[in-house]
Parts: structure tokens; C-alpha cells; sequence
DNA sequence: GTCTATAAATGGATAGAC
DNA sequence: GTCTATCCATTTATAGAC
């Protein structure tokens, strides 16, 4: 406002979008420290402190760009919820993947990937302002829905074709599948320390699918 | 000590007993406080003017009774490892459940119920203090590997009867049935409101056992 | 051992200069 | 928008009377 009535306008459009990209690109920063963290340590340990200690800026400058903690937080999710969605697109182009059920084991494999890479956030689902701020958040709340529903259609294509158990309600198939991205039991193996990232991921990919009982 | 050069000591050795009951009532009213919050909000979240309002004691007499928070939380996580522990016991003497895989999907089902009922305490396996504590907690480090062992043995046996995938390590099987005690699909099925604990139990020690596939 | 009161430290959030 | 400095509520833990 007060610097178009002391400067030209010529360049102002590139000036104006190159400022904006180096907004954008902090505020991309500031999303990864936080989604490290939440991976790492979870929300209520995670301290505002810390994330600005880790993007380098002061903790006063985080709140210029996302107004609280949950805030934060919610950005994380939205962003995770956007890599899910950039995956189920490459997934429905990929023409080496068709079968729904195949694709759906794909998506389990990447959610595991993602957890052990340390790169999954997690939250407490109880905390009341943290689902405020979350079930307020629309981009959240729209990429859940979408991605539930792609889901959801593999999920009754794969009953139909009788790979997937249709005894099973496809709701709860969906939270089994979304469970994996925060199961403990990556982390308890891995600390074992006896196998790999990609042998962990099979075998928990085979008592997913599987089970445990002798087939 | 004082006491002692005032007072007979007839009655002594009773009343020292009566007291030291009274002792651990109180005790136990704490850890029970403690394990309701650590099962409700978690660790973190959960404080210690929590736990003493809810035991209706002030803050400072907790104190007297257990040094620190996180002995708090060790604690009530001693109390469920003992809990497992009698379960196993009942299970052995159960002659109706003689087959190690059966007793495994018992110790399944009982892991859950006792999450459905708000009773089992979770804590984060990152968290460098508490896990400081509890691993110098020999009642708990005891009762983990008692029960730890007592399923690895059942494990095993069902893997060589046939009934348990003889493929899985053993050790990736008793990690999947520890994670059921904090499996999340159990709170997101029973949020849907569509199921009662019991259907929600089946389904999760059918997806546990059986898999998502179709048999 | 229980209480009231308080210390000591932390963490979320903001004021105000630049 | 970034900084320093600070506010204020909360939280773990303790002091000291009874």
C-alpha cells in the first residue's frame, strides 16, 4: 500500500510473486520441522520452541504465519494428506498396479514407508482443541474425505472380486489400513534391530493382509 | 519411633498391619487414578493435580508416596503387567483353552476389552525419562519378560502345531498381539457408533488373526 | 502423611521496536 | 515479518506447619 504510492509499478508483479514464493518457502520449512516433530515426539511434547529453534527463526515469527499451536499441527496433517492424495494419483497411473486390491496393499506399503522414514505425523485423537482446529481446517477435512473415498471404492471392488474379505465391514478395513500409519509395531522391530526397513515392512504387510493364522 | 517410648506395644504388630493396609488402599487408589487418566489422555497430557484431585488427596501427600511423575506412570503400568499376568494364570488353569493358539486369541481379545473399558495405560516409547523409569523398575521390567516369555512359548507351539504361521518370527508375532493393547481402529469403530465392543472386538481379532484377505 | 503455600521452570502467546 | 523481551498460565516439585 504506502511503498505503491513512493515506487514504480513496473516490476512489482515479479516482486510481488518473488516475495510470495519466499513466504511460501518458509512456510514450507516451518510444516517440515513441524511434521518431523510430530513424527519424532507427538503434539503435546512438541514445543513451539523447538520448531522455531529448528526452522531458525524466532518463535514470535512462527505466530506471523499460523496463529497456535494446533494451527501448526493442522498444517502438517493437510500436508500428509496431500502427499497421500499425490501417491493415489501416481498409484492410478501406474498401469503395473490395476488390481484394487493390489493398490490397496501399495497404499500400506507407503503409509509404512512414510512412518519409518520418520516422516508420519502423528496426534492424539482425544485432544478437544486439537480436533477443533482440525475438523475446522477444510483442506484437512476435504483431503480425509477424498482419500477415504478412493479408498473406500477399492476396498468394495477388492470384496466384490473376493480377494478382500467381504465379511468384513469396509469401514473397518479402512481404519485397519489407516492404522498402519501409526503402528508401533515398526518402531518395536526396528529397535530390535534384527531386520531391515524392507523386511519390517513385509512382514507386518503380511500379518495385515494375512493375519497371523497359517494360511 | 517416638510412638514406640509412649505407647504399650501389645497391639502393636496389628495395628502396624492395619495401617500399612490403609497405606496400600491409598496406594491403590492413586495407581487406579493414574491408569484411568494414562488410558483417557496419556502421558503427557495427564497431570498430577489430575491424579490428586481425582484421588481427592492434595498434590504434596502424592509425593509421599511416589517421587515423581513418571513413578506414577510406572506404576500403573507395574499394575496391568500384573494384571496379564494373573489373566495368564486363569487362562492356564482354564481347561477349556488347552490349545496355545486359542490362548493366544484369548490374551487378544483380553487386551482389547480391557482398552474398551478405558482401563489399559499408554504411554510413548520415546519419551528418554520414563522409559528411564520404567526400565529401572524391576517389578515391571520382571513382568514384561515373565509375560513375554509365557506367549513366546505359546507362539512357538502354535507355529509347530500349524495353527500360527510358522514363517512370521516369533518375535514379529508377539509384538502385533502387544500392539492391540493400544490399537487405535478400537476407538475409531467404536467413535462410528455403528458397533457394540463386542463386534468391534471380532473384528479386530479377525483382521488380527485371519487378515483383511478373503480365506 | 496430610495439608497450604510456594518455589522453580516451562510453554503458549504477545508487545513493540525495527 | 523478524527480532528481543516479556507476560501469564500451567506444571512439576518442595517447604514447612500440624
Amino acid at each position: 500500500m504506502t511503498t505503491a504510492t513512493l515506487k514504480p509499478q513496473a516490476a512489482a508483479p515479479a516482486r510481488r510473486s518473488f516475495r510470495e514464493q519466499m513466504h511460501l518457502a518458509r512456510e514450507d520449512a516451518i510444516v517440515s520441522a513441524v511434521n518431523r516433530l510430530l513424527a519424532e515426539k507427538g503434539f503435546e511434547a512438541m514445543t513451539v520452541d523447538e520448531v522455531a529453534a529448528e526452522v531458525g527463526i524466532a518463535k514470535a515469527s512462527l505466530y506471523k504465519h499460523f496463529p497456535s499451536k494446533e494451527d501448526l499441527a493442522a498444517a502438517a496433517m493437510v500436508r500428509v494428506m496431500n502427499r497421500a492424495l499425490a501417491f493415489l494419483d501416481e498409484l492410478e497411473a501406474n498401469p503395473q498396479v490395476t488390481d484394487p486390491y493390489e493398490r490397496l496393499r501399495a497404499v500400506a506399503r507407503w503409509t509404512m514407508q512414510v512412518q519409518l522414514a520418520g516422516e508420519m505425523p502423528s496426534l492424539p485423537s482425544e485432544n478437544s482443541t486439537l480436533r477443533a482446529a482440525l475438523t475446522t481446517n477444510k483442506a484437512y477435512v476435504d483431503g480425509l474425505v477424498s482419500v477415504s473415498d478412493r479408498l473406500g471404492a477399492w476396498i468394495t471392488a477388492s470384496q466384490a472380486s473376493g480377494r478382500l474379505n467381504p465379511q468384513l465391514p469396509p469401514i473397518a478395513v479402512l481404519y485397519t489400513l489407516y492404522a498402519r500409519a501409526c503402528d508401533p509395531v515398526l518402531g518395536f522391530l526396528k529397535g530390535a534391530g534384527l531386520y531391515s526397513d524392507e523386511q519390517i515392512i513385509e512382514m507386518v504387510l503380511v500379518t495385515c493382509f494375512d493375519g497371523l493364522r497359517a494360511r
